[in-house]
DNA sequence: AGCTGTTATGTTTACGTAAACATCCGGTGG
DNA sequence: CCACCGGATGTTTACGTAAACATAACAGCT
């Protein structure tokens, strides 16, 4: 078992690091410790080539014989060479690194996301840096100069609506290339974001087409774009539609702000259906509403958006809109690259549709009201 | 407000782009295009000193009149320069950026650790790079040479059981200090988790006080350490109190595998009090037990782990264990970093409390019962 | 044989930074 | 008045890599 994780941590084998470790302590010569890495040079060096030759091995380029490859792969192995990405990064003026900038974790849809891009820029030979925007306290010194900005990164995604952005004073660092999740900044940026429209209309058209005269909406926040869009395609759906508007109900994305809007709404009697803006405000409103005895779907039938795992388990299992975050990863990432290789166009707007899965929150309205 | 993105996007302003322009092309060697970035040269060929001067005041050196450090901060302004991250690294060694590695974003304390680790670890000045694990279909090309271990980071932090990670074929390069969460490796490694032990036993506690005969518990998936620890001390805190021990019912985290479990349970009169093993597998629970007529709590307590957000929103109001990712995430992040400046222990575990927190959930059995 | 083109390999150089060392300066104490 | 000190600044060098250029070896052709 031991044996197992010492190969994990120290592939270079056990011998090495013992001697290097509490025993060294003892030795008396001091030499300051074995060089931590091996250097193209010294694979150069074992192999009996040049370093450039070595080079072209580690990164696979044409024009070496097979038998020189194998030769200097063997030097690789035995010296445990691992290229210096501090130094290739130098070299090659590219980090393959893409930065991803987003407040907080702590909602479904940026976590999500974040996989996804962390997946999709993976198989890329890309790594993925998070950023975390607007600690309070960076006064911390480190030098005057404490510009965090000395990113290392070639490339930046963005889950947040860019106003949010430029009110954090984030200073994105000039020539990297920036795409945008949750925003209509479209026509400034490259946005790839979930078909919050289609989506919205869908969800609206389910609820009337069982018959209710009108739903109701209990909106995310005003900061968030994807809110203020789903609250927008809501008004234009029933407008469409010919529908009465009934005020709007607001919360912050979660449960607990659910559960207070959904107070409010358990007492009209006239509220029969909700589109309520994400799952987790939709559970708090399950319970305001069940506490309320509003029975949902017989009294009251209950739409949330984003299909997190959860929702099939709420009482009842959600109707919910499906999100594809991981395809919002992917083409967030394929963008990205399009983008530093100048392939694609700087800007527009990549939609991903969303899906309505019907479970059991839904019904007709009571008595065909 | 194109102002503002202006900004954000080119903080340099524009100014100093043409001007730095301008002469370049005026000369007559065609240098190919201005270079995308300032390098100390540059700013020290402005502020009239030396490259050795900029670098001083760039790392808030001392040694610098403050006459000379403005004007260097001045060309510095001027020129939108910002230090290439990629040659500081090669120069010292290090990247100022800590990997975090885990299998997935899906469960709840990975994200919220991980959040924690990525703002403490900014607080320290370190970047945090997410690495997925075994991407399955890494045989990409990119050279015979594909390691993928070339990672740019200084040292790792594994939210995962070690031993998983030994499956997932991971090498973690030599002279990388890591930290383990979520492990009993702490013989063998760092190791820093919530306190599953005690927090299971409160657990365990506040059930039995309230009167309840014996405590059936919703184990988490066999392979991970935290599910582990859970049931073990179940079943010691049972032992320990004399108690009867139920047969062991066991989910994989998700709220689905939550509500299969709880079909086996609901139909069991016996079962008055369950302790489930996370947030998500009680809410799969208490949908279970309400379709089958049973009352929470007047016929069945349950007990959650982890607090997430919507636990407070549950049918009813969830009583379960509060785990301080944000502690766990801050403890890792100075442990692998006290490691990296060899101060700290190579081995240990550091435990960080769960505390319950008691909402609507628990009440005493049926009749006494 | 002599030329040309191709392939394998080596040499030089530069990427931007910061440690180590060198220099310059004004001031202080003998 | 000079030797010396210490603070401010400049110069040299090396970090590890890979592009650009240089060379060598050899095959194919006239």
């Amino acid at each position: 078992m031991e044996t197992v994780d010492d190969a994990a941590v120290n592939p270079g084998g056990p011998a090495a690091a013992t001697a290097g470790d509490g025993r060294g302590t003892a030795a008396p010569a001091p030499r300051r410790r074995t060089r931590a890495t091996a250097s193209m040079a010294d694979v150069a060096r074992l192999a009996g080539v040049s370093a450039q030759t070595v080079s072209r091995v580690s990164n696979g380029y044409p024009g070496v014989t097979e038998e020189t490859r194998r030769q200097v792969l063997a030097a690789m192995k035995e010296l445990g060479y691992r290229p210096n990405s501090a130094a290739r990064a130098l070299k090659r003026g590219e980090f393959r690194t893409i930065g991803v900038i987003t407040f907080s974790l702590s909602t479904t849809g940026n976590v999500r996301t974040l996989e996804a891009i962390a997946n999709s820029a993976a198989r890329e030979g890309y790594a993925v840096t998070l950023l975390p925007v607007a600690v309070p306290t960076q006064d911390e010194v480190r030098g005057a100069f404490t510009r965090l900005e000395e990113l290392a990164v070639d490339a930046v995604i963005v889950i947040m609506e860019v106003h949010l952005l430029d009110a954090a004073t984030v200073q994105l660092p000039p020539h990297v290339q920036v795409v945008v999740v949750d925003s209509d900044a479209g026509d400034r940026y490259t946005v790839v974001d979930t078909d919050q429209h289609g989506g919205t209309r869908a969800a609206v058209r389910h609820l009337l087409d069982l018959g209710h005269r009108t739903v109701w909406h209990l909106a995310g926040p005003g900061d968030s774009f994807a809110a203020q869009r789903r609250t927008d395609a809501w008004r234009a759906a029933l407008t469409e539609a010919g529908r009465e508007l009934p005020p709007l109900v607001r919360g912050d994305w979660s449960a607990e702000s659910g559960y207070r809007a959904g107070l409010e709404l358990a007492v009209r009697e006239d509220c029969t259906a909700v589109f309520a803006a994400n799952d987790q405000m939709a559970l708090g409103l399950l319970r305001a509403l069940h506490e309320h005895g509003r029975r949902v779907p017989e009294d009251v039938s209950v739409v949330g958006f984003d299909d997190i795992p959860e929702a099939s388990s709420f009482l009842p299992p959600l109707t919910t809109l499906h999100q594809d975050f991981a395809e919002v990863g992917r083409l967030c990432v394929q963008a990205v690259l399009r983008k530093m290789r100048q392939e694609g166009p700087e800007r527009g707007t990549t939609l991903v549709p969303a899906r309505l899965v019907l479970r059991e929150s839904t019904a007709p309205p009571p008595s065909g009201r």
